[in-house]
DNA sequence: AAGAATTCCAACCGCGCACTA
DNA sequence: CTAGTGCGCGGTTGGAATTCT
């Protein structure tokens, strides 16, 4: 058994990345590691895929207006990343938590050092800081943050795959696209998935040659219909969040 | 200018939950 | 009911980039 890979993502490795969760979509983590060929695993994969390549993504620095959100939400839920998240479009679980990681951290040395300043000794709690959103005093971000507005800037960097053969990819994809659509007219994933590991049916490939040839072809630019599920399945609202 | 300190961010790990056979 | 498997979440780490002294 190969030695699976693990470190940093290399420029090629996203872009087989992106190819295949076009194909296949953002769910088996596990097959789309092994179909792929990266070696890698599904883990680390979804990984990749959810804070660095989902198209939805915002870049950029956290915003007055996010930071105040994060605090807010943070005070009622406490370290609920992904949830928070969720009320961010755009901003991961792991954005959040790092953010919030070192701005605590931060306030907590600044408290600190309030602190042996004004008195001797200080019994309070040390964790407190931690659930501790009275943060009126944060940090003022510097004035480029305003302009982070880095949504679907992937497409560029990454995302585009500009294959000189585009064309000839999306007619011999054309059908497992065609697919993918079908899942949002109605189709199950599990239907879905069953057609695409069924030999001879979506390509009129059998899947090892399927496999092959995915793995052969530059990714075409990928205007699939998935990436508006994406963008839009991560980061829509869910509505009992708010009830509480 | 150089070294130290801090911040940022990508990635890994372990655990727990949900689903399935 | 239970064991196996896959996925998502939260915690943590480590290195690169930036800022400070």
């Amino acid at each position: 058994m190969a030695v699976m890979r693990k470190g940093p993502w290399t420029e090629q490795e996203d872009l087989q990345l992106v190819c295949f969760v076009g194909l296949f979509g953002d769910r088996r983590w596990d097959f789309i590691a092994k179909v792929s060929g990266l070696n890698r695993t599904g883990k680390s994969c979804r990984l990749r895929w959810v804070n660095y390549l989902h198209p939805g993504l915002k870049r950029g620095r956290i915003t007055p207006q996010e930071e105040r959100l994060i605090l807010e939400l943070h005070s009622r839920w406490g370290n609920r990343w992904s949830r928070i998240a969720r009320r961010l479009p755009g901003r991961t679980d792991n954005e959040i938590k790092n953010y919030w990681r070192t701005h605590t951290r931060k306030k907590a040395q600044e408290r600190k050092k309030k602190a042996a300043a004004a008195a001797p000794v200080s019994p309070s709690s040390p964790s407190s800081s931690l659930t501790d959103n009275s943060g009126a005093s944060l940090r003022e971000p510097p004035a480029e943050e305003v302009a982070a507005d880095g949504a679907l800037e992937l497409n560029c960097s990454v995302g585009c795959c500009s294959s000189s053969s585009d064309s000839s990819v999306t007619t011999a994809f054309g059908e497992i696209y065609d697919h993918s659509d079908a899942v949002f007219k109605g189709y199950s994933m599990d239907q879905l998935w069953n057609d695409i590991s069924m030999p001879d049916m979506a390509t009129g490939l059998s899947f090892e040659e399927f496999k092959d040839e995915a793995s052969d072809i530059a990714c075409p630019a990928m205007p699939s219909p998935l990436w508006d599920y994406c963008s839009y399945s991560l980061w829509k609202m869910d509505d009992e969040d708010f009830q509480a």
